[in-house]
RNA sequence: UGGGGUGUAGCCAAGCGGUAAGGCACCGGGUUUUGGUCCCGGCAUGCGGAGGUUCGAAUCCUCCCACCCCAGCCA
């Protein structure tokens, strides 16, 4: 083994090194940096706005930003970016705390505010006003829009671009003191009226703003822009790099500009590509409309693509976690498809999610040879890809139900469940076979005669005789009512947003949602706390809702398990 | 008709001059008391297009095309 071992190419990254490869291109980037010496470590920061709820395109930043500081033993901060007091609310602020903390991950004692630096903004922008790279201006926001120019021409400089250094230093404080009205006076940076980066051409740095701060409340009446507010929080901060989404990526010079105007610590800005997810919306505009609209039900609504939609809706915050790594970091724009996040979803409870039988539209089954008051407690196994989660008792009788969808009168081919004069299994209990069918006036199926094998107790024949299907039932008298909440994609189109002409609202799914009031579960679901997951035998994963009472529990599906039967049968109709 | 980006399979995404990883989806087959899971196999003579450099190009050069972002006192 020596021998081999030493006839093998070298590992660059042996000893104590970890043998960490760059998974994407900004680890590229930072392992440069620390090679060069650029940058003696790692300090990364996840900056929401506190103007609505966090959503899985903020779970990839959020993996992205504190994956990045623990892979290079860095610390990644939690820093709102509170610059706008009109959008922004205390609400918000708890629910990301505490989705972020969900997630997984946490910012320890480092929760900053862009607030927090309005002062030290403040004095930065006096020194560049000194130093005659900032200057108050008079004009209206309309007539500084037509100043700007267009993405082809150049615009033109303010008749106020040119006051002198006293007077802007005066105006600048008497903006402060609120001695003028919102939107008469604006400080911007003077930097270059015909650059063909309209964000270079004299951006403004301020606003009149009276309005209350969630914070601050009434101390400032002027509130620092975005592009004056983020690098030089960053900096404060001692990040290193500075990861946002490609839309920023014009502002780079700029963000690099106020920094080298005041030489002080100069982050790294590095671009990536957003997250988009295929049947959803990720905009936090959209999102605020289905909520306001009532086209949902709350920002959690476990159609939402929101983390505290998908917690609801049963996710699990590796399940997520795991997803965005899988997605990967890039450039380029994309729609991941949602099909991995489910599969995702399903990985991870599979090997976690006790099994549990839940019938949710009942065919009534009377085994006619069953005797009429005997109950017999069957044993079945919780998980079967996990031994140490143990084994529980089903109750078995002579009145059962099945699923509808488990009986065929007339079966077409390839379906081997229930059909007159078949045999199958029941998961953990008998054989059974259909003998009589019963209906209604109307020709419903109602209800089905079948006889039991008492030799096939637990599920097994002696014989070795083999049946083609396993069903899973509840015992009538003895399960709970439950009511189950099936949800499904939200939009019916791929991409609702990606219409030009068209609202994103016209390709909302009509059935993203089926209630099922009265389902019937297995009688050790009894006591299902909220938030407890479970795989429900056969159809699909389950979470117990928060809407549940002490008599009513209600389950929300997650995500159904793969069909391949509905598969088929797709197929076979379409081919028909 | 300015500037900044991006194009590798149906969807993501590796690749960094030596002959196209991986995942999802999809299609076969096996195992199975969940039509689940698991296992095996298939799925780009091809990298937006056209030229060029080179023994050799997805990788380098030139031109072209497509798509995304920017004209908030939003972030």
């Amino acid at each position: 083994m020596t021998d081999r071992k030493a006839s093998e190419p070298k590992e660059e990254n042996n000893g104590n090194e970890k043998s960490t490869r760059p998974s994407n291109f900004i680890e590229e980037i930072i392992e440069e940096d620390l090679r060069s010496g650029r940058y003696d470590r790692v300090h990364t920061r996840f900056p929401p706005e506190p103007n609505g709820y966090l959503h899985i395109g903020h779970a990839k930043s959020i993996c992205l930003n504190f994956g990045l500081a623990e892979k290079y033993g860095g610390l990644c901060n939690l820093r709102f970016d509170d610059t706008n007091p009109v959008k922004e609310e205390q609400e918000y602020i708890d629910a990301i705390k505490e989705d972020v903390r969900w997630l997984g991950f946490d910012w320890g004692d480092r929760e900053y505010y862009a607030s927090d630096y309005f002062e030290q903004l403040y004095e930065w922008a006096v020194e560049l006003i000194k130093k005659g790279k900032a200057y108050v201006d008079d004009l209206s926001a309309e007539e500084i829009r037509q100043y700007r120019g267009t993405l082809t021409e150049p615009g033109k400089e303010s008749p106020y671009r040119n006051r002198s250094v006293e007077e802007n230093l005066e105006l600048f404080q008497r903006m402060r003191a609120g001695e003028f009205p919102d939107g008469s006076k604006v400080l911007r940076a003077k930097i270059d009226m015909a650059s063909p980066n309209l964000n270079l051409r004299d951006p403004v740095m301020y606003r009149i703003l009276h309005a209350r701060h969630h914070r601050t409340g009434e101390k400032w009446c002027i509130y620092p822009m975005y592009d004056w507010a983020h690098g030089q929080s960053d900096s404060i901060e001692g990040i290193t790099h500075s990861i946002c989404t490609l839309e920023f990526e014009d502002h780079r010079p700029l963000y690099d500009w106020f920094l080298d105007q005041l030489g002080i610590f100069h982050p790294r800005q590095i671009e990536f590509a957003r997250l988009n997810l295929s049947y959803t919306v990720m905009s936090k505009r959209m999102l605020n409309e289905l909520v306001q609209g009532g086209y949902v039900n709350g920002w959690d609504d476990p159609r939402m693509p929101t983390l505290s939609g998908l917690r609801r809706r049963g996710y699990t915050p590796e399940a997520i976690r795991d997803f965005c790594t899988r997605i990967g970091v890039a450039k380029a724009d994309s729609i991941v498809d949602i099909s991995l996040l489910e599969h995702c979803i399903r990985d991870d409870l599979n090997k976690r999610a006790p099994r549990r039988m839940a019938v949710l539209r009942p065919l009534k089954v009377v085994i006619v040879n069953y005797p009429e008051n005997q109950v017999e407690e069957m044993e079945a196994v919780n998980n079967p890809e996990d031994e140490s989660m143990g084994t529980r008792k089903v109750p078995f009788s002579r009145v059962l139900y099945i699923e509808r969808d488990d009986f065929r009168e007339d079966p077409p081919k390839k379906f081997f469940r229930l059909a007159p004069g078949r045999e199958v299994r029941l998961r953990y209990a008998y054989y059974i076979k259909c003998v009589d069918v019963i209906k209604d006036e109307n020709g419903e199926i109602v209800e089905l005669h079948c006889t039991y094998d008492p030799e096939t107790r637990g599920g097994w024949s002696k014989d070795g005789r083999k049946v083609k299907a396993t069903l899973h039932w509840v015992s009538a008298s003895h399960a709970v009512p439950i009511e189950v909440r099936l949800y499904d994609r939200l939009f019916n189109d791929p991409n609702p947003a990606g219409h030009k002409d068209r609202d994103f609202k016209e390709f909302l799914n009509p059935e993203s949602l089926e209630t099922i009031p009265r389902a019937w579960a297995e009688p050790s679901l009894a006591n299902a706390r909220a938030g407890e997951r479970f795989q429900f035998e056969r159809l699909g994963y389950f979470v117990v809702d928060p809407d549940s009472t002490e008599n009513q529990l209600v389950f929300n599906r997650t995500v159904p398990l793969r069909d391949t039967w509905a598969k088929i049968e797709k197929k076979m109709k379409g081919a028909s």
